[in-house]
DNA sequence: AGCTAAACTGGACGTCGTACAGCTCAACGT
DNA sequence: ACGTTGAGCTGTACGACGTCCAGTTTAGCT
């Protein structure tokens, strides 16, 4: 029940009371209707009720505030309660994907920082170097595990969103296709270690 | 030495002789110099030094534009002379790389359409389903494989752009590192088949 | 020779990110 | 209790973008 009420409701000076985290859930609104293209300041500003520019008392300017929706989408996923380091993995990257695939329209962002650099992305990568190091993958061919994994999840969640036109490829044989993939890898990873 | 006078040089009716070709090569050019931010309808006219909206004689809009630069990228692959089912597929998936890494910051908006749709990224991908052809890979089994090793080199060559800050990840690590996550997924595609 | 369709130019519209200046209210030191 | 200050807003505006519309000319066909 969000009061949405238009803009020019206030007089400079008054204040809104926004915080930061709700102008990235918002954005996060936006983008869930309105996909990547829709993503605008202007767009976010006015489900909140703010003249554009107010959004830049919170957020430095659009890049960041992309970054954050990107990391934010990754706070849900928690630290597989398993010992088995080929069963960590392979779920930590489903649950990734799964998460990915809630705005796959953002994944060519995503894509071009590298996986985001936010502390939810960099928890992820702690698991899985904790993960990899238990059965003595260390230095750079961790770097290279992790690597591999990473762009491989997001390759395929950007995959999903795919162009408008077209056939845009069941959501079940994604997963399956993915499944199938990462199993190959994994065991590359993996072989003769566990 | 391409004549590279100010627009304004042309009255209204009087031609520049311009081709797709052109509109098309032109556009690399630009991405090439500048990045994809740089890449504008604008940009890209004033480079041939027509007026903007000259392009949409040649180019329906700007997404076809990009469309048509990404598919030129794959037009220098050229289909291995091996045998090895497996050399083939290593082959053609290490060429498709290092084309795509000239233009790395266009791999997101690549990633978003799925690999292009273009002639010559259908021309690759038929040398791929031919090779996996001949090891009695069929039907949805080599749609998946495909899928994989698509997804798996689109998503290494955009993790190549990554942001302008930071590290950029040195180009023969990355390429070793490709090597071996191709090799993977490579093995597990063909396991107990060659 | 005449006609038509295509290739341009000039100008404009609407939208975007974002800078600048001003207003005002909450929080704090005194 | 009261200035002072700085943060959170508004209003306005700028420059760049994709693209449409209306003209003007030319190439090519009949």
């Amino acid at each position: 029940m969000n009061a949405r009420r238009h803009p020019g409701q206030r007089y400079p000076g008054q204040r809104a009371g926004l915080t930061k985290e709700q102008v990235i859930a918002t954005a996060n609104d936006v983008l869930a209707d309105g996909g990547f293209g829709a993503l605008t300041m202007r767009a976010v500003a006015e489900r909140l009720a703010v003249a554009p520019n107010a959004l830049y008392s919170h957020v430095a300017n659009k890049t960041e505030l992309v970054d954050e929706v990107l990391d934010a989408t990754l706070r849900t996923i928690r630290e597989p309660a398993t010992d088995d380091v080929e069963a960590v993995l392979r779920e930590i990257m489903a649950e990734t994907l799964t998460a990915l695939l809630r705005h796959p329209d953002l994944m060519p962002a995503f894509l071009a920082r590298q996986g985001s650099r936010g502390p939810h992305a960099r928890r992820l990568g702690d698991i899985m170097a904790a993960a990899l190091e238990r059965v003595g993958i260390t230095g750079s061919d961790a770097v290279e595990a992790r690597r591999v994994l990473i762009v491989y999840t997001i390759g395929f969640a950007a995959f999903a969103a795919g162009p408008p036109e077209g056939n845009p490829v069941p959501l079940d044989e994604l997963q399956h296709n993915f499944a199938s993939g990462l199993q190959w890898l994994l065991a590359g990873i993996l072989a003769g270690r566990c």
